[in-house]
DNA sequence: CCAATGTGCGGACGATCGTGCGGTTTGCGT
DNA sequence: ACGCAAACCGCACGATCGTCCGCACATTGG
């Protein structure tokens, strides 16, 4: 019993394709229209299935919702955490991990810009599993911030004294605001501000100025 | 012909007064549950009104968020802009402006935070009058800040030199974290760390710094 | 082969949505 | 006094929403 499922269900394996295929889609209207913009119709139509047969896959809307929110973590590790992998801990691990999220903005890996902002700003002042799980994988994002910058602390490259909980702040305060005024207003300039501010604000608690690129 | 609505029309002023009912309400809910969230049904019922009048009143859905909007622009100015009024052009003046905005924000003049944070990540990735509204109010807000950061700089309190489009991005980044994390997390906390942050900023462009409350 | 399980469809349900029409009441201008 | 204008209601419309049921089909383990 229990058997680890020895070889893949072709019944189940297919339902995950259809999940995946689903799942694709909601992300991207989710981050244009909103978690509640999603409707099981309108799916059901653009990607030719039943609305009963979407339904039947998640079990109800709300598990549509958490269910995209989970697929939306996967592309942001992909596009954001998983290149900073190659580079050792250290200053450049962080800020390659900041240029890498203005890069997965701009290029707007999800079509409304960053998904966990869309969507966290629309469930902030709600209650539910949905808002939970946003908040919960918002904190894991800071805390993911603050063991990089502890990481480049154990290297020596960052003061010792830095107040970590703070630089962390204004560096997510920085980078989302570029998100939002760029989606905003169609326009890419302002990436380069929150680039710009963070490498100002890094300069101050470095260890060594050569560890960041130069400013004019 | 035209003669400036020489007194009262009781009809109208009874139409205005209905009006103001509803969008006190409707900013509430939008804040909140946005303003696509907003519904004729819903509102009608709390109000104990009827649906058709709530929607003759207003001409159309659209019609009804955009009014919801400009009533938030009136209640944003009365608590951010005007009070910073009572004190001359300067850093003071400037310093004010921000900690009446983490005030704003804090005391939940709108129960779901800042209006113009949750709508605008609402509607930053749409089309249409409403987008446009709200992305104009954003200009104007940056705007303001922009100039009352140049009437400062007139009065010798901050360096010639600074570049005052990017302080006002800074600036705004950081109050705008302090509302999304406070409402995401249902905290007060995040609002002293915008605070330090950007007195801290300021710290590093202005000419005297005893302009500014000073820190540890 | 059989029974169980999961995908997916068609169709229906009650609810709610935005909108429109007709009518009553109240206050305005002439 | 007359007619127009605005507020406001009751009611109904078509559309869409989330959910659920029954059934056909494919694939599984025993």
């Amino acid at each position: 019993m229990a058997a680890t499922a020895t070889h893949t269900d072709g019944r189940i394996a297919r339902g995950n394709q259809t999940r995946q295929t689903i799942l694709k889609r909601t992300v991207e209207i989710a981050s244009v229209e909103g978690l509640e913009g999603l409707s099981l119709g309108r799916l059901a139509s653009e990607l030719k299935l039943s609305k009963s047969g979407v339904f039947a896959l998640f079990g109800s809307k709300e598990d549509l919702q958490l269910a995209t929110v989970r697929a939306a973590i996967k592309v942001y590790l992909e596009h954001v955490v998983q290149p900073a992998r190659d580079l050792p801990p250290g200053v450049d691990r962080l800020w390659r991990v900041c240029t890498g999220w203005l890069t997965y903005s701009r290029e707007r890996v999800f079509p409304g810009g960053c998904f966990f902002y869309s969507v966290s700003a629309e469930y902030g002042a709600r209650e539910g599993k949905v808002h939970d799980t946003l908040a919960a994988a918002r904190t894991n994002w800071f805390a993911y911030l603050e063991q990089t910058v502890r990481e480049a602390q154990q290297a020596g490259e960052i003061a010792a004294d830095a107040d970590v909980p703070q630089l962390v702040f204004e560096i997510v305060a920085l980078l989302e605001m570029a998100n939002a005024e760029s989606v905003l207003h169609d326009e890419s300039t302002y990436y380069d501000m929150a680039a710009k501010a963070i490498a100002s604000r890094l300069r101050a608690v470095v260890t060594d100025p050569a560890l960041l690129p130069e400013a004019p």
